[in-house]
This record gives structure tokens, sequence and C-alpha cells, in this order.
DNA sequence: AAATTTGTTGTTAGCGCTAACATTTTCGGT
DNA sequence: ACCGAAAATGTTAGCGCTAACAACAAATTT
């Protein structure tokens, strides 16, 4: 029923007793305002809740308050989690997102992130993982110098911030999780190697082990791929060791899904002979019974620090960053379910 | 490399000897052009490569160029499926999505609504279920002369334009894909029953049924809400009957899954000893081992068509629109994996 | 104290488009 | 052929904001 009207930046100006350019500036984080200035004006800002028009600023000015978002094809779960923080923070900030698949084929995946580059003229990108490691991809948004943010863990690659959860941490915990209730035959199943976190997370794994001075076969890790298909394989092996590992700490839900129905159609009870633990906290976790202890990534925050480091600006230019300031690691949640609850007759 | 200069209006109409304004009338379907203007100028526009600029004609026109997709927690997949969709459709025609998620608090839902209306401005909005059923809401954006589309079968609500499957053919189809196969009992877990479509699927299945002259006890029938819980209960109950069934009709994957789990768990093979099929096509259907035979919803193109009608304007005066056009119904298709797979020896 | 520099604020013009009104063209009826 | 109405097209102004430059005040130098 309301709308009174929207304030402009004119009636800004005119209650502050300003010039609208100045206003304007306040608005743009320019640096040549006088704090006593600035803080009569964001008063009157705050007062009649003064929202700039996102048209009328992207038509007049050179930026065109776009963001690109490249996604490749991690789990509907995922990007759906992720893109619906950040559609959020981009309304909030007066941003649009441009939402983009990356191709199988590389090729046109370059053509799709140079559309966006040259014909939207996005302020920025944010890279999801796998995409995010792909060099010849950076290589193009470098070249025009487009800032971008990456959502990995992998920090060899380039200077361009990046945000991540510590999975090495992560992975340590889990297993340490599991120790703390008394497993000492602990398997692994490694997850695709194309993608850092799964050598990071089995770095986890085998330091905490180590760190609890708990001897382990090799026979106990195996190799999967991050798909089902891949963890039922895994499953198999593992459960018909002559010595069964207690637990499987597989190193994302979707694995972790398959060992337990491997181990259920096995007549395994879960978690009194097998205890499992999965990792990201998909949505698969809660729908499968017994519900899968898991890490959870904070993948709304890490869409929301993306959206507010590319609509700051601050790493515009990259020259005088210093190499610290590019690193986001953010907390991660160890979340406890049935398929490993505390089972003391082990 | 490219960007030469991408073409204003006024390029268009110089190009092609017209003033601005008659090209503008191209672009918005104002009848008031003749035939003759209007292909010359789209010719013109084709050959410029021609887009308007999005941010110009908003600040420019009444209208906002934003749609409103209200959607509630239907799950992941189904969300990212349709929001990649829609955006993908909102670029394409200029528009942009705002989307909003409704709460467990009818009031808040509605009080986010009426901002969306009266501080965006959408110029329509997309209702997905179970939403798009509330009299509540439909009845705040009628008072606002919003226009919406709703993703949904219910046809007696209201008078708006609705797009749907037809879900009870394709339950029908699913039920006669079974017997085709032999099977004879055949049992059904219907879905929450405050979703219409559960009422739909549950009458295609006995109307499917009824036309093959197959006589099923009441006990084949149980309740679930569309929950792997809720399925893992239906199951046990079903599986425990003297007289079990060889199939079994899922309203929707989730429960077709926990139908697996609990038959593995009991040893009962899939698909030899029991056939099931779920609803929706969601994630969990390939997840799962066997996969899951399923009812695809297309999902993109409902959508498409749900952005592409709103873009239309073809809805913002109801009064003439004859029932008849509101009705969008899209083709299912109904996908046979190995957990219903043709099996012989029954 | 005048001249120069630096920092802060104001002025003008225009981004690309469309609403509203003005003008021209077309066409049926007499 | 003329008129008036309707259809088609053109003209003007301005949406809300910022780039670029102009103007002014304060701080510093000479």
């Amino acid at each position: 029923m309301a709308d009174p009207k929207r304030a402009r930046i004119q009636d800004v100006a005119e209650q502050a007793g300003v010039s609208m350019m100045t206003v304007s500036r306040v608005l743009n984080q320019d640096k040549k305002v006088s704090d006593k200035t600035r803080e009569k004006v964001m008063a009157v800002v705050e007062q009649l809740n003064y929202r700039p028009n996102v048209s009328a600023r992207r038509l007049a000015s050179t930026k065109s308050f776009f963001l690109g978002l490249l996604y490749d094809n991690p789990s509907d779960s995922y990007i759906s989690q992720f893109l619906l923080a950040a559609l959020k923070k981009c309304r909030a900030l007066g941003y649009h997102l441009v939402v983009d698949e990356a191709h199988t084929d590389i090729d046109k995946t370059i053509e799709s992130v140079k559309q966006l580059i040259d014909v939207t003229q996005v302020d920025g990108m944010i890279l999801l993982p796998p995409m995010c490691d792909n060099e010849q991809v950076l290589d193009v948004l470098t070249k025009a110098n487009v800032p971008f943010v990456r959502i990995t863990p992998d920090t060899k690659l380039n200077r361009s911030p990046y945000i991540c959860m510590d999975d090495y941490q992560a992975a340590f915990d889990v297993t340490e999780h599991l120790i703390n209730q008394g497993h000492s035959k602990i398997a692994h199943i490694i997850g695709d190697t194309k993608q850092g976190v799964s050598r990071l997370r089995y770095q986890g794994y085998l330091d905490a082990l180590r760190s609890n001075k708990i001897i382990t076969p090799p026979e106990y890790i195996e190799q999967g791929s991050f798909t089902y298909q891949s963890g039922m394989e895994a499953a198999i092996k593992l459960l018909s060791l002559d010595d069964k590992p207690t637990a499987i700490f597989a190193a994302n839900d979707d694995m972790a899904a398959a060992v337990i129905s491997i181990a259920q159609k096995q007549g395994i009870n879960i978690p009194s002979e097998l205890s499992v633990v999965g990792f990201d906290d998909t949505q698969l976790a809660t729908i499968v019974w017994p519900n899968i202890s898991t890490v959870k990534q904070p993948i709304n925050e890490m869409a929301e620090l993306a959206i507010t480091l590319l609509a700051s600006g601050q790493y515009n230019d990259l020259s005088n960053v210093k190499s610290l300031d590019l690193r986001h690691i953010l907390d991660f949640e160890l979340i406890e379910r049935e398929s490993s609850s505390t089972n003391k007759n082990n």
C-alpha cells in the first residue's frame, strides 16, 4: 500500500544542502569528500531510506553493475544454494548476476566468457569449481582486466582473491571425530583427483591418523571420483577385506550414500558395525537413512563474500594487494548425524 | 576482442530511415506500425544485431522489466533447474528476475510479496508450488493488479494463467507401463495431500488399473507425504503384506528411493522381484542404485514459458481472456531405468 | 601578502530509451 | 475531388544518475 515515491538523489541533495554530485560521491565511496559532508549526507540517506536507482546508475556510469557467475556442473544443491545467496546479496548491493554454465567443450566456455566480458561488460566474475582452476579461463579474464574471485582451496594458480573453507582441517577433524569414538580401522575414499579438494581432504585424513599414531593398511585407501557409482565400487572392495574397517570416511556425500547402500545390502548395521562420514552436507545427506554425518561448507557466506568483494572494487587493481589479503578462509561445520553416532559397543 | 560499439536505437533509426520512436514501437510490439515499416526496421535490427539497452529502457518506461519468482522449499534440483532456465530466458528478453523465498510464516510471505510489488515494482510474478495455491497470496497480487503465472495443475483457484504437465496422464502411463510388463499387483504411495498433484497422480493410477480391469486390495494404497521418511514407512507396510505387491509406484522419487532402500535391506531384488517407479526425475533418481524409472517434468520449458508469458504482457488484462487460453499443458516424459526394467521371469 | 598547490564542492551535459503530445499520411464516405 | 476520422510517424522532454570539467576554499609555499 505504501510506495511514498521513492527518494531520488536530488531529494537527498536538497535535504542535505549539497549538490547531487556530492551525494553521488558519498555513495560511490569517492575519497574526495570531507568527513563532515559524508556524515551529513549519510544521515539524510538513512532518513529518506534512499536507494540509488540501479538503471540510472548503470546508464550514466562506465561500470555495468553486472557480475558474472560461471558454474560448471556441481551438484544441484550446491549450485542452487550458492545461486540464491548470491542473487540475494547482489540485489542488496544493486548489482545483477549474469549466470552462465560452462560447456564441457572448453573452447565454448572461453567464448562464453569473452561474451560476458565484451557484450555484458561484467564488472567482475565468480568462478566455481572446477572452472576456477582452468588456466585458460583465468588468462582471458586477466588479459581483459576483469577482476575475479575463485571459490577454491587451490592457492597456486594465480594472483587472484579466492574463497575457501579449510578442507584439510575439516578432513582432519572428521577423522579425529571417528578416532574419538574409538575407531582405529578407518578407511578413506578419495575424491576426483582433478579437483584440488580431494588431495586436501586425503591429507587431512592421513595427518589425523598419524598424529594419533594409527597405522592404516594401504587397502583402506580407495580411489573414487565423487560419483555414487564410484562410491559403490570402493565400498564393495573395502567391505570385502578380511580385516574390514569399522569406519569409512568418504570424500563427499554421494560416495558416503553409496557406502551406506552397499553396507545395508550386505546386512551390515550402521552405525553399530560401521560408521560412515561424508562431506559437503548435500540434500542427499539427510535424504538417505541413516542420515549422513558430514561437513557443511558455508556456501551462503561464500557466495555473499564473493559478491561483496567484487562489488567493493578492492581487487580491481591487484598490483598493490598483498598475497595474504587474497585469501579468505571461512569456517566449516562438522555435522554429526546417525551414520556415525557414538557407539559404546565398539 | 570484439565490441564494435554496440548499436543504439538511433543507429537503427538512421539506417532504416525512420525516427527512433518508430523503432521503439516496433520493438515494444506496439500495434500502430505498418507492416512495411516493421519489416524494414526488423531487418536493420537483425543486421546491426541491435539489443535494447535494458537500463535505459527501464529508466524511461513505466514498466520495471523485473519479474518476481516466489519459491517455497521444493527440492534443490527442482529450484535450481527452474531458476537457471528462468534466468536464461529473462536475460534473453531483457528482464531481470527477483527471487524471493516464501517464509513458513504466511504473513511474512505476504509482506515479502507486497515489498516486491511496491518497492521493486515487478511487472509480473511466477508462483511455484505449493505457494501457487495460497489464496491470500493470490489475493494480494490480484488486488495490486500484478499479473502472475502459477506453476500448478490446480485449475480451481483463480482466473490466472497456469502452467503444468498432465500429472494425471503421466500417472496413468506409469501404471500402464507396469501393467504392460506383466504386473498386476501394483501398489501406490500417495503424495502429500496438501499438494494438488498427489490427487491427480493417485487418480491416474486408479483409472489405469480400472481400465485394465485390475482389482487392487485397499492395503496396496499407502499415504505418504513426499518425504523419504514417509516412503520408508509406507514401504515397510507394503512389503510386510502376506500378498506382497510386485510393483510399487511412488508419487515422487524420494519415496521411491526409500522403497528401494527398504527392499534391499530385506533382500528383495529390484527389479526382478519388485519394480519401483518414482516421479519427478530428480537427481536422486540417478544417484541411487538401481536408477529409478520416473516421470520427467519439463521444468526448463515451464520456466521459459512462464517468463515468456509474463514478458508478452498478454495477461495484463484478464477480462478478455478465455478460460481455455489460461491453460498451458506441457508434455512429460516417461523415463525407463533399471528399477522397472522388463523382466520376463515374472 | 601574493602565488601556488591541494582538497572539496558545484555545474553542465548526456547516457539510451520511451511517454505524451504534435504532425503527417492514408483512406472511406459523400 | 473534398472532408474528417483514423492510422502511422515524428518531435520534445526528461527518467535518475555520473563523467568531465569548472569553481571555489583551505593549506602551503614563495
